[in-house]
DNA sequence: GTGAAAGCGCTAACAC
DNA sequence: GTGTTAGCGCTTTCAC
């Protein structure tokens, strides 16, 4: 079979301890000894089992990320993660498909000592469960939170964000403004905060809630589709639209222009996250960046230094966002 | 710290391997004990750690995926491997970066036993060392081969497609045919395949090859917008374009539509994938489509079975491709 | 049907 | 500077 640390020690005539040592360079060997050693390593093949030192040390030096879908807005936390891991970490990544019991079968990856922590991109999980978890475990939240948890969060401030958007769009004129978001079957608190965001600008302005202005479904290209539907059967038409992800807007972009709606003139209409789709699409769309990348490295660093330290981490870490004027909408304008 | 099987033994009062007995339900137990044993289980919480049963067992029960990039093409790959590996493997997902030295710390996972197998969906490893690696573990290629490797590998006849693609403008009278493709610093296999049946295709049909015709550079967007760019200025520019991904085809298709040129009538444009994007663009894109979901099935099922066998598996296993055809360009018409 | 004990490959006291 | 040895948590022969 493969070859041992037993058989590297046989061969190079030295003891396990002394091969373990020039391994780990851990405590001081002789250059000869040393060299030795390594020369038997290279000869014989030698690779270590991590099994072994795995359970020794009770480590795996491990991350895992878990994303709800295999989408587009998740690369740039991932290159983030990646490169705070760097050489120190495997990063390793996982879909849980937006279900519950896929996502704690692989939350049992911590469990089971396969991974040492653990980041979710949106989970299912709820509050208790993965307080629970983040009492024991090195865990954390990036990019969406989850209501009443403690566990560490790492995500911007959504409700301002929406609020941001929507007071442009007031400033610039509108009154009919529109917003494409997700139902109570997506357990989504982002969705939620940009929800609230949109009633209380649109509240601190003094214009009133339409209910036909609200279409509630879900992320997807196909309900973008569909919310340009409704919108544009209704006998006053929204001037501006605000959609909780980008998919949503391209979804509605797409649809008004088949219909000879001129999409940054007739409509604006505003999207979510700044996926890459965003400067393909014509015309191109406008959109609230989040930091993917610092993000990601955020939560990474809290989650190595709590695995150096120790100590778990909690609380919530909130980052900039940053509103990106293309051509679907004018937002030109400072934060308010 | 943790509870651990022994912890279980003396709060049950059986023996640890009655612990293990009940737990992997190995050999006959008694209803009683297994009941008392699973009582104290669940009493103090005890889950295994699976580092302890991996060095006993030798094998980890993952399975590794290796992506180049975090694209959009290989979510479908990676949901026939998760769906075949189902409850048996726990499917991990890293992120080669197309480097060598990355990959191969990666197919170290391998060597030190942290996964059962592994999938490259591309990879820059040549093919001795792939060779080298595939004669010791269990390894497959999946939509993108290596020259000269003898390694599993399971994808799509690129020739036949393209060849397909090329005849069909051809029989819609087209004669002026481009290809945009990539550069010799992206070593890829299928984009090969794909050039030489582009050439046999035009060949085939007494067409000479113009080297104005063939633009090369990488897979992205932007290098899409460069060949539009190229052919346009063109004293005679194509009728017809293929594009050996989606990607490109969307970054020619939003250039020609800048540039006021109608894609479907004025230029037709063809990519390659299949990707979410083709049906969201405005005109919607006509491709050739890999059966990813199947060719992930594909490779996760040999793998599996040779894991279950133990006979290393080699080969290459073809697979059907689709020309999905939509509004960039009019390639109705059967197989040739 | 159950228990004792060996051992998977490795690290880290502890001796010398 | 190096070797001996215990032990990480688990499975699996081999007895009984």
């Amino acid at each position: 079979m493969s070859v041992t640390i037993k058989d590297v020690a046989k061969a190079a005539g030295v003891s396990v301890a002394t091969v373990s040592r020039v391994l780990n360079d851990s405590s001081a060997v002789s250059e000869d000894t040393a060299a030795l050693v390594n020369d038997t390593i290279d000869r014989l093949g030698y690779s270590p089992n991590l099994l072994g030192r795995n359970l020794r040390k009770r480590e795996t030096k491990n991350l895992l990320i878990v994303v709800p879908t295999t989408g587009s807005f998740y690369g740039g936390v991932i290159r983030g993660i990646q490169d705070t891991a760097e050489n120190e970490y495997d990063v390793l990544i996982a879909c849980g498909y937006s279900t519950v019991s896929i996502e704690l079968r692989l939350l049992g990856m911590l469990q089971n000592h396969t991974v040492d922590a653990a980041i979710l991109l949106g989970t299912r999980v709820e509050a208790s469960t993965l307080d629970a978890l983040s009492a024991r475990f090195h865990i954390g939240l990036c990019s969406e939170s989850v209501e009443g948890s403690n566990t560490l969060t790492v995500l911007i401030d959504n409700h301002k964000a929406a609020f941001d958007v929507i007071s442009r769009y007031i400033a610039h004129g509108k009154k009919r403004i529109a917003l494409v978001t997700t139902d109570e079957t997506i357990i989504a608190p982002s969705s939620d905060d940009r929800y609230r965001g949109y009633i209380d600008a649109l509240t601190a302005h003094g214009i009133p809630i339409r209910e036909e202005y609200i279409f509630r479904k879900t992320y997807d290209y196909t309900c973008g589709i569909e919310a340009a539907q409704h919108f544009l059967s209704l006998p006053e038409p929204p001037e501006a639209v605000l959609c909780i992800s980008d998919l949503l807007a391209a979804g509605m972009i797409k649809e008004c222009l088949r219909r000879g709606v001129k999409v940054g003139s007739d409509i604006e209409v505003c999207g979510f996250d700044n996926i890459e789709l965003c400067e393909m699409f014509t015309p191109m769309i406008t959109t609230v960046a989040q930091p993917a990348y610092e993000m990601g490295k955020t939560v990474a660093r809290c989650l190595i230094d709590s695995l150096r330290t120790g100590r778990l981490p909690h609380g919530t870490i909130v980052m900039d966002y940053d509103i990106i004027v293309r051509e679907s909408a004018n937002l030109e304008g400072g934060s308010i």
